[in-house]
DNA sequence: TGACGATATGTAAGCGCTTACATATTCTCA
DNA sequence: TGAGAATATGTAAGCGCTTACATATCGTCA
């Protein structure tokens, strides 16, 4: 083996005097390898610190045994916790995870899709149906299999494991409603490339018109995910006259910093004004008041999600969509309206 | 090309009418070509929907652009947000990020690194020094540059960018030490696998030997990472005699956990018991009492990191270690020894 | 002991791409 | 207008691995 690269299967055939077919072999399929053999090659294999190079190996045997994620961000628990059940799930199937994150940007997510493409995914997992056509059309050329998630929807053709963001947040406000509240607000992020949030907002004025509401009385703020920013929307909210007395967050963290900016401002939650989250991460039953939320079942969609894709992959369970159930948690931050 | 499988270069050289060379220039180096023929070839590139196949790319250029990370796990928002600013900065510099992750397991670490090796990363990240010395002697053979971050340690073989968590957490102890505690406590993971927590409960000790106090006079409760486990950590604390009158965790997550427990056990912080966290995660700043953390720049940590990883990788930058200056911030959660 | 089947190993042809080198085409200027 | 430089394209040899097929070795039983 030359001393300035890495060694090879051909480095360790020619130290071990067998072919590289038996080295091969004695990697894939042992019990195919006299043990006299199989010892002598993985001793020399020890000995030069020989690993296999995965590039050469995927395209020979035309199999990755990878899949590949997209998520908007790393640095939400609501992704976070769920990938790592779908990772969990996935390993115990063999199959390793690449993630990529695309920052809430539909430039680098497709840029992204590209590139695990390139690795050679063996399939994908997107999170929310909403991207340009041309990238499912990209897919399928490629015979990509995909799998969406954190979102089902049955009117999209794609399959999907996930929950009904719509009908989730609908019945979260009619919870709301029936506590008499009459003046609603909204914070989410940008809605045009987030269709989950889009959901969340027709779920609201879906309950809204079943109880005759105006739906346009419902006061927005989109303002990207973040703690800083639920207080800030918090605080605008204030300004409105007249002032919501319950705010429905399309996130627990955005409902977090409502609830912050609400002590701040010396007002109490619920008494003064109701403050209801999304996705139930375990800040909503850290803060003070507990927040109520819509319950997200993260690790079953991710150990869910995996089972589905990979039976699609390798083609040996059914495909199908899942959609999971929510759960309304009511806590403390929702009250009745005030007087 | 075959209607059963995906497009190759030589597909599109053959549509195209042109050498597998020329297509290959044109994608890697589109200023060596005539406008005329790159029209040509990009027009059949999108018509065929070809996409290169990253291993024989690996292969034949014997460089991925990838840098590999093992992160304990991805649930934790204090790796998330490093992580995110790491990826955010490799990009800048035209590189991938991999990330897996090890449930805090040494073996599976181990799994992964050579599995991120073979799959031609062309640098690693990984969290905290101590590992098996099998696993940096296969880097070594392997010659795959290897930077340790979210620990600082000038003992250590390892270049590293991260922060001293010894000092950081010494310099916590005596600031509480100095609002007349006597009595501590300090939970954290188990210490054995993770030489970060070890470094900060050396660092209490630090500072109460510092003080005349008696090391061994500091409560230990070595508990997973999570805000129930945080929260049992706390009731059990409590049970002893003497109580401890300030209970040090070694993250924010273990400390909103005892934070609520206090609630629960209508104790009040710090009037009662004083709290004090690590790393300053968004949740510190939304409990209630706010949380006394140290403050960890997760941010310029993983951007620093980022730029001295490539710096080995491409030899362009000078490769060093980095120590990173962290902070205390003193909020609501730590008052004065009670009584 | 020898023939035959079973088992272990070797040979060599790709997998899809890059790139050094060879060849063809175009441009420039006297 | 033509020679030579500059530019564009083609040819073909790998990169490290898997695997179908060929060959060698072993064990078995009559």
């Amino acid at each position: 083996m030359p001393a300035h690269s890495k060694p090879t299967l051909m480095d360790v055939a020619a130290k071990a005097g067998v072919s590289t077919a038996t080295v091969s072999r004695c990697l894939n399929f042992p019990d195919q390898v006299t043990e006299k053999t199989r010892k002598k090659i993985t001793k020399t294999i020890n000995e030069l610190g020989y690993s296999p190079n995965f590039g050469a190996r995927a395209m020979a045997a035309n199999k990755t045994h990878t899949i590949g994620a997209v998520i908007p961000t790393m640095e939400n628990a609501f992704f976070a916790r769920g990938l790592q059940a779908f990772q969990e799930e996935l390993m115990r199937f063999g199959y390793t995870l690449l993630v990529a994150s695309s920052n809430y940007r539909a430039d680098v997510e497709a840029e992204q899709i590209k590139s695990l493409v390139a690795r050679g995914a063996d399939g994908l997992l997107l999170i929310g149906h909403q991207r340009d056509p041309e990238i499912y059309k990209f897919l399928e050329t490629q015979k990509t299999p995909v799998l969406v998630s954190w979102a089902y929807d049955a009117t999209q053709p794609r399959y999907s494991v996930g929950f009904n963001n719509r009908t989730a947040m609908q019945k979260m406000a009619e919870e709301v409603l029936s506590k008499g509240h009459k003046k609603l607000a909204f914070v989410g992020p940008e809605t045009p490339a987030n269709d989950r949030v889009r959901a969340r907002l027709d779920g609201v004025k879906d309950a809204m018109r079943a109880r005759t509401l105006d739906p346009d009385t419902l006061s927005v703020i989109e303002t990207p995910y973040g703690i800083e920013n639920g207080a800030s929307a918090f605080d605008a909210l204030m300004k409105k006259d007249p002032k919501p007395t319950a705010i429905l967050c399309a996130n627990d963290v955005l409902a977090a910093g409502a609830l912050r900016a609400a002590r701040l401002a010396e007002l109490s939650v619920p008494r003064d004004v109701s403050i209801i989250g999304f996705d139930d991460i375990e800040m909503s039953r850290v803060v003070h008041p507990t927040l109520t939320t819509v319950h997200v079942p993260h690790q079953n969609m991710g150990r869910q999600a995996a089972q589905v894709l990979v039976g699609m992959v390798d083609g040996t369970l059914p495909e199908r969509s899942l959609e999971l159930p929510v759960e309304i948690v009511i806590r403390e931050s929702l009250g009745p309206a005030p007087e």
